[in-house]
DNA sequence: GACTGTGGCCGTGGTG
DNA sequence: CACCACGGCCAC
């Protein structure tokens, strides 16, 4: 074994990487690397020094010369997939599986065929790497290295604080002004966000979405918002009663870089439209800065961070809430019908029959609003029909507009989007918002009911009931047993998987009749053989399908007349019915 | 702890 | 049975 690990590092040194990546080496590779190199008395020298790496907070990796990025944790960061494990992650972005190797029993199987572990090990470190070139992080943190100033290792390991910290210590250090080392306190209290306007049900025709451009950035700017500004002399009063000085008095150094950034990323996008060649490059750069001008805002609102300041955060989503609210009534007065909105978003139902006329529509408010006050509210697309329950953060539509995605159906938080819901689900409502974005409520009605009884008698592929849910540690739970994302997780651990907290676990209900209700995990490449609890799924199936079909019962005329109130035809609220309503 | 925020939906289990 | 707290995930 010392022999191995002498040839390990001195592998590392020849060939000399720059980045060390594979899949959860952060928690288990390194940390057992580590404790093997101990035990033997072998110097783990990996680092470009020959130092060897260090443990930092219990997180991540510090090694002189080299980078040590987790491929699972970017995957996760990046991706949100459904399952987190190597081998469908690889599927799912390359078609490629991992090799076929019991690793429950990976002592026999060394013993008698040790070719197909050799291979099995080098397949795993040969589709972390790919997976990790394939997502392009490297990429995206090259370019928010460059536009913060940090160096690459920050960026993959720092916090979002970090950045901020790069450009504001700068900026304030050559004004001399004198920067916290660290939070003074820990505040735990809570201020007011961005505003939600309501939604009724229903299917709505050619719906006009207006969005403000930066609208935390802009707030802070067109205010003067800054540590720097914040007085009781200062004349910009904002809605939570915070003053700021007037830019004219002084100008502040946060709507100072963040003006600065904003230009930046102008010129960039300018650049982009004139040399095609640099195309991806010059995309990557004004994504990186605009995530660095969204970052400011949230580290203002931190309990912990050196420049935290809840007076400013909330003058910042105050401001935010009294602009969009004023706006929507401002419209709703000038008889334009806004039916929903969400913080910096306004959905405006155009009453137009042709497209053309309402993108000349949506065109008109975008300008006459953003002239009036002094704030870029872009005109940003056009859905055709747009679908509602009647509920916030939940809607599906068809794009007509802009050109580029029309045809498009857009979901946001229905069940499709999420990652916890059963594949049988998603497809499902999937389905559904085809045939309703189609205006074929019937025939969504149809395939709902069949589907539901046709799942009651257990005839569906076990691998589309999978549940999958983080798991964080157990102690952190009021009360960890009576949760089925535990509970799964614990019966993994007892089946010698591995388990680390805050993984993904999967897993099949079996029995939902029992408190709490009994749940299989659900493992990769190994045979289901419990019988999943068929009634449940098919409630379940029945509760999402019908919480959007039931919307539309009360008919369908609604959509043919887009000058009609849509609430008039909803004054009713349908009854809810239950499964048995359902079969009828 | 994978240290940027609030608003919101929904399934589950516990309580009276 | 109504109501509530918890927890996870998602829209901004």
């Amino acid at each position: 074994e010392p022999e191995i690990l002498e040839d390990f590092n001195k592998l590392v040194q020849r060939e000399d990487p720059d980045i060390i990546t594979g899949y959860n080496i952060d928690g288990y590779d390194m940390p057992l690397l580590e404790e093997r190199m101990k035990f033997n008395k072998v110097r783990f020298s990996i680092g470009r020094d020959y130092i060897s790496p260090r443990r930092i907070m219990d997180q991540y990796w510090r090694l002189h010369g080299r980078v040590i990025d987790d491929t699972w944790w970017e995957v996760r960061k990046v991706l949100h997939p459904k399952h987190e494990t190597l081998n469908y992650v690889s599927n799912m972005l390359l078609n490629e599986g991992k090799e076929d190797v019991n690793r429950l029993d990976i002592e026999n199987e060394w013993k008698n065929r040790r070719d197909d572990v050799i291979k099995y090990c080098i397949k795993d470190a040969r589709l972390a790497l790919l997976i990790y070139r394939k997502i392009r992080i490297l990429d995206r943190n090259l370019y928010l290295s460059t536009v913060s100033m940090l160096p690459l290792d920050d960026v993959t390991n720092g916090g979002t604080s970090t950045y901020v910290d790069s450009l504001l210590i700068r900026r304030a250090d050559r004004e001399n002004i004198g920067v916290p080392m660290s939070s003074s306190k820990f505040s735990n209290d809570t201020y007011a966000g961005g505003y939600v306007h309501t939604m009724d049900p229903g299917l709505y025709d050619m719906i006009v979405v207006l969005d403000f451009k930066s609208m935390y950035p802009s707030m802070i700017i067109k205010y003067n918002i800054c540590f720097t500004t914040l007085s009781p002399e200062g004349t910009i009063v904002a809605p939570n009663g915070a003053r700021f000085l007037d830019p004219g008095v002084k100008k502040g150094i946060i709507p100072d870089l963040l003006e600065q950034l904003m230009k930046n990323r102008d010129e960039v996008k300018k650049q982009m439209k004139e040399d095609k060649s640099n195309h991806d490059y010059l995309d990557g750069l004004q994504a990186a800065i605009k995530v660095l001008m969204n970052t400011f805002y949230g580290v203002l609102g931190t309990s912990f961070y050196r420049f935290t300041n809840r007076e400013i955060s909330s003058a910042i989503t105050a401001y935010a809430r009294n602009t969009i609210t004023s706006i929507i009534a401002d419209l709703d007065k000038s008889g334009n019908k806004v039916i929903y909105g969400d913080t910096d978003s306004i959905f405006i139902e155009s009453g137009k029959k042709t497209l053309d006329e309402a993108i000349e529509y949506g065109n008109r408010l975008s300008s006459d609003i953003s002239r009036k006050e002094n704030l870029v509210l872009e005109f940003e697309k056009i859905m055709d029909p747009l679908f509602s329950h009647g509920a916030k953060k939940r809607y599906a539509g068809k794009i007509v507009y802009p050109p580029s995605s029309a045809g498009e159906i857009l979901v946001r938080g229905y069940e499709t989007r999420r990652t916890d819901s059963f594949d049988l689900q998603s497809e499902a409502l999937s389905t559904v918002f085809d045939l309703i974005l189609s205006r074929d409520v019937e025939g969504a009605k149809q395939y709902a009911e069949d589907l539901v009884k046709e799942v009651a008698t257990g005839k569906i592929d076990t691998s589309k009931l999978v549940i999958s849910r983080s798991v964080k540690n157990f102690s952190t739970y009021k009360n960890a047993g009576s949760m089925a994302n535990v509970n799964a997780a614990k019966k993994l651990i007892d089946a010698g998987e591995t388990f680390i907290p805050g993984m993904k676990v999967s897993w099949i209900v079996t029995d939902a009749g029992k408190t709490p209700q009994a749940v299989e995990p659900f493992i990769d490449g190994r045979k289901f053989t419990h019988t999943p609890d068929y009634v449940y799924y098919s409630k379940r199936l029945q509760e999402t399908l019908n919480r959007v079909l039931e919307s539309l019962d009360k008919e369908i005329a609604v959509f043919k007349n887009p000058q009609s109130k849509i609430t008039d035809a909803f004054e009713e609220k349908p009854k809810k019915r239950d499964i048995e309503d359902f079969f009828k």
